[in-house]
DNA sequence: CGTTAGCACTCTTTATGGTTGAGTGCCAGC
DNA sequence: GCTGGCACTCAACCATAAAGAGTGCTAACG
């Protein structure tokens, strides 16, 4: 497998943008006939050859066209000639959508995978945050009944987050009220699971002479953290029904896998943050996801942040057959339009 | 179409049985090979076109089998001849489900779904209150940011609603905490649209000489309203991969239209409480929807509620050919088990 | 008169075989 | 190194045939 000539390379690019428009095996008639090459059908069928031999092409069956394999795919996208600018009906979509929403994280993250699940065939797909993770701007005691307490958790970020939990006493809602404004005095800068240590370490010093508030609070918080919030991270997906207007997909059988894979959610996360602090763009093709049922997809993403942390990651997931010149380029687009919406 | 002899509804009951169990259309070889017939297949050939004419059979095609109409299966439902009884197991599941459950009213509806996928072959269904028709336990208001205001609001049955909105001026959360405090005295069993009609009456009738704290509580309460909750009501599904088991939805076609339908959920919302203040049961069988997606499923759905109240309905979706005699009770006796939970 | 056996008929399903067309690999010649 | 030619392969398509399941109708039986 030595290197690759131009002739091959543009070879390659072509079979590949072809299988990607038409989504049949692609001969070397066909490509002949294309004018951006002046070559016989028999020429290109050695060049084929070469690169079938070398793992970038493949055939379904003998007497079929070639189709590229992951790996020919990723050169491919390596070596993208040239990425489709982001269209204005696009822009306009986005920043519609993302300035219309209330600027509650969740609410921003719905409209990014809904805008992408409109302006593409596939599956839009974001990551939240861990929860955990998150700075917290705000904590509030609300009770419910008896010793039942609900929390209301608001990160900078705007996330907005419900946990219930047992108090060990009964308090009253003025008494939660005055614990409320004492935490979020306290509170600068710190995640959740930086209060978290911050309490159970207070807990153990187990010095004399708190304040009594102080003392409450704890006990307060200590309950909280018992119950540990149970999600701690998730992904939200939209357009799943895109995914059925593509032939690789007819089949019932695989799609009935790919979609009880959505269902999980666990393995997605998983390929989403698999390397985390990762790079700002990531495309994975095929098998790259060593996730057995997802083997037949791609999933392009980038990153989305506030203030120079990265918070999740965002894009679609849809055949390995995609149109990676135009899809990339407009993930990039969304998963900035998020994070600069997440500034504000 | 007279009235039916006792032998013409024994063979339309085989036939409809027989039709849920194999899923393929039923012969007169067969039915007379059954051990609850002691006639010839041409005698239960001449019932069966007789059922035909009636409109209770029909044939997919000339020489294959009968399989039952919906009004077929619409008289096999009404005159069940004896239901399942619900196996131990599944009770147990119900239990150790529900019995787990915070309380919380949309965990309850989830489990209760959750519950129904598992335990059946086809899609659990549960419609969500309207939230502005539940009886109000508590407000509370914590303050996000400036004029960004979120509003807890929790109902008697349990359910936990969020609701952003922007109040007219800067106020403090101590001033919020007031304002909770004060709301929630006035709460007595009323829902939030009779809040909303008191609030409205209140603003109108612009009497003097109120004191201030009433007067501001009503103008906050305003701006809340303005910003009219937007989901009035919804509907939870769960397990719908289940129906790609079922041979009729082996049609990508056929399946794709239901999945969009359940994406929508408005039409589900409709067929669900279409005619509220219905039976305590209710089996909705294929066109009876009224709704062209649906025409190949049936509802077997029953009213959960809390003190008499009814706050929705619970249930499955499947295709028409469903083993009715199981569903129905297990439906019953979820919708049950879910209205107990809400007692507590 | 209800029930049954027989029979011709219909229609789906499955298998079979031939044909077509797209595409390949290889080789010889330019 | 490129190209044309040729034999070969294989999926897809179509027509035809045979099998199988089930029907409707009719005539005969108890």
């Amino acid at each position: 497998m030595e290197a690759l000539s131009a002739r091959h390379i543009k070879v390659l690019q072509a079979v590949v943008e072809d299988y990607i428009h038409r989504g049949e095996p692609v001969g070397s008639r066909t490509l002949s006939r294309s004018p951006r090459f002046q070559l016989s059908p028999a020429t290109l069928r050695n060049v084929m050859a070469d690169l079938e031999e070398s793992g970038f092409l493949c055939q379904p069956h003998t007497s079929a066209g070639r189709i590229p394999t992951d790996l020919g795919f990723r050169y491919y996208v390596n070596n993208l000639p040239d990425f489709a600018a982001v269209s204005s009906e696009a822009r306009r979509q986005v920043k519609d959508r993302l300035e219309g929403s209330s600027g509650r994280l969740e609410e921003i993250l719905q409209d990014g995978v809904f805008t992408l699940a409109q302006l593409t065939p596939y599956v839009g797909v974001v990551s939240l945050p861990d929860f955990r993770q998150m700075v917290v701007r705000h904590i509030r005691f609300v009770k419910l009944h008896e010793r039942r307490i609900l929390t209301v958790i608001v990160s900078v970020s705007g996330a907005l987050q419900n946990v219930l939990f047992e108090s060990e006493t009964v308090l009253s809602q003025d008494q939660l009220n005055r614990f409320s404004n004492y935490l979020n005095a306290l509170l600068g800068n710190l995640t959740l699971s930086g209060i978290k240590r911050m309490v159970l370490q207070e807990m153990a010093s187990d010095k004399q002479g708190y304040d009594e508030l102080f003392a409450q609070v704890l006990a307060l918080s200590r309950s909280f953290f018992a119950q540990d919030p149970e999600q701690q991270s998730d992904v939200m997906l939209d357009g799943k029904l895109n995914l059925l207007e593509h032939p690789e997909f007819a089949d019932v059988e695989r799609m009935k896998e790919i979609f009880k894979t959505f269902e999980e959610k666990g393995s997605i996360l998983k390929i989403l943050d698999g390397a985390l602090g990762g790079e700002q763009l990531r495309v994975i093709i095929g098998a790259e996801s060593c996730c057995q049922e997802m083997r037949h997809c791609s999933l392009v993403t980038a990153e989305y942040g506030r203030e120079g942390r990265t918070l999740g990651r965002v894009g679609v997931i849809g055949p390995t057959r995609m149109d990676y010149s135009r899809i990339i380029p407009l993930v990039n687009y969304i998963a900035d339009a998020m994070s600069r919406r997440l500034q504000k």
